[in-house]
DNA sequence: CGCTTTCTTGATTATCATCAAGGGGCGTGG
DNA sequence: CCACGCCCCTTGATGATAATCAAGAAAGCG
């Protein structure tokens, strides 16, 4: 009912809450004013499929509000998350034609969309545009490689602890929060969906957050809201090399 | 001996045999002429390390022959692959001072490499590299992406069967062979580097291609040496969608 | 308040890791 | 030319970790 208010709410570029970090942020007052040209917004709820994989791609976009997966499954249905999509990420390929992967919105999700092909022209005539885009795709791939890591050599129970940290730094970041004492966010997804990210079942989820609650690593309230008293013992669990600049 | 001919060999932009699909793919002679400017050969021999991660890059460059791999370490030992480098990749991280991840070469290694400086200010100057760069970098995510469901989904044997036909399809891309025959390779890896590719033990690697070996999916001559009579057997085995366009 | 979705916990099983021993190829040096 | 040693690989026995199967509890929603 009010859905369509609140698509007109992000019009003007300049009151985007992305506007510094997403694909346009290198982008000049003349630059900005093309993409706008183009530009659309396109509001998802939870749970709802924005493409299917193997799907024709007439658009790529930035998320500006909510989140997002982006998952591959086999035919036997065992699904693997390969991206989870933050404000200010950008969906899409371009000069691929067809979606490789699903990509599903697991809170309400905002999107600013382009038109493809008038993207494409825009992207050779501004390197403005393909510089940052390269800058995010080369952020994602250290990502993804960071993330092979914990799919391929991560025990259980190490692999909920980095992805517990993985979140707790994301929303330090956002919140402009800190790491040195207590960090409390709250979990932006199921139990199942931890377990596509992770490469586990639900059940080896839950038994390992268990498993941390017991032993004091974190706090819960109700299922999604998480506290870390101490990141460093966090830290630890996830194997990851003791603190090392991580709460700089 | 003769390493330092072998270091002149390829000192023509116009004769190098990566030409048309490194990061140089798009540029226009002067383009070419100002890379020619602060580029220089570097040869690593099998075994050696190319760079430590934390080490400090002054560098970035591009394979011309042989293969290296990326592989991280976490503190106790455990190490995993995180990117197979063949001839035309590059290495390296404009705007990044420090590398992420151990670099070794496989085989004995032939890099065209630019100082790192220099090459980011051309880059900055000359969209045909950075275009280049981003489309790149962009196939090693959805490579990393595959990467990651074989790593999180999939059965010891799977995994295999994933990873000789990967090795197959650019065996036969690269050489022109088909894939609609009789597929022939020599593997680039020990079972230790296929093991830190797919998350597995050395043992497990070796029992699950002799177990490959014994159901007629390949044929060994040697440990190294492999003949897949039928592809979509092995692409069965994979696990892949029944080969839904490979062949093509 | 009842229903569905999400989550927890227990019992059992399967897969892969670990520990252990030995085979085969290859280069080096006697 | 052969013997020795090294590296890479194979195979077997055993064990640990996480998957599977199953039941029910808690939380969210109409």
């Amino acid at each position: 009912m009010l859905k369509e208010d609140h698509l007109s709410v992000t019009q003007d570029c300049n009151d985007c809450p992305i506007r510094h970090r997403a694909v346009c942020a290198r982008c000049e007052t003349d630059e900005l004013e093309r993409l706008e040209d183009i530009k659309y917004y396109r509001r998802f709820e939870a749970g709802q499929t924005v493409i299917w994989s193997g799907d024709r791609m007439d658009f790529v976009g930035s998320v500006v509000s909510g989140i997002a997966t982006l998952t591959q499954t086999m035919e036997d249905g065992r699904t693997q998350m390969v991206g989870l999509l933050l404000p200010s990420d950008f969906v899409g390929r371009p000069g691929r034609s067809t979606a490789a992967y699903d990509v599903v919105a697991t809170t309400d999700v905002v999107m600013c969309c382009f038109r493809k092909a008038p993207f494409e022209d825009l992207m050779e005539r501004t390197p403005h545009i393909a510089q940052r885009l390269l800058q995010m795709t080369l952020d994602e791939l250290d990502a993804a490689r960071e993330w092979m890591l914990v799919l391929g050599r991560k025990t259980a129970r190490e692999k909920i602890a980095s992805l517990l940290s993985i979140i707790a730094r994301r929303d330090a970041t956002l919140n402009m929060g800190r790491l040195d004492g207590p960090v409390t966010f709250d979990l932006p997804l199921t139990r199942e969906a931890m377990a596509d990210y992770l490469g586990l079942t639900l059940e080896t989820v839950s038994r390992q957050v268990s498993a941390l609650k017991k032993d004091g690593i974190i706090t819960l309230e109700g299922k999604r809201h998480v506290t870390v008293p101490d990141m460093t013992l966090l830290l630890e669990e996830a194997g990851d090399d003791t603190d090392g600049g991580m709460l700089v």
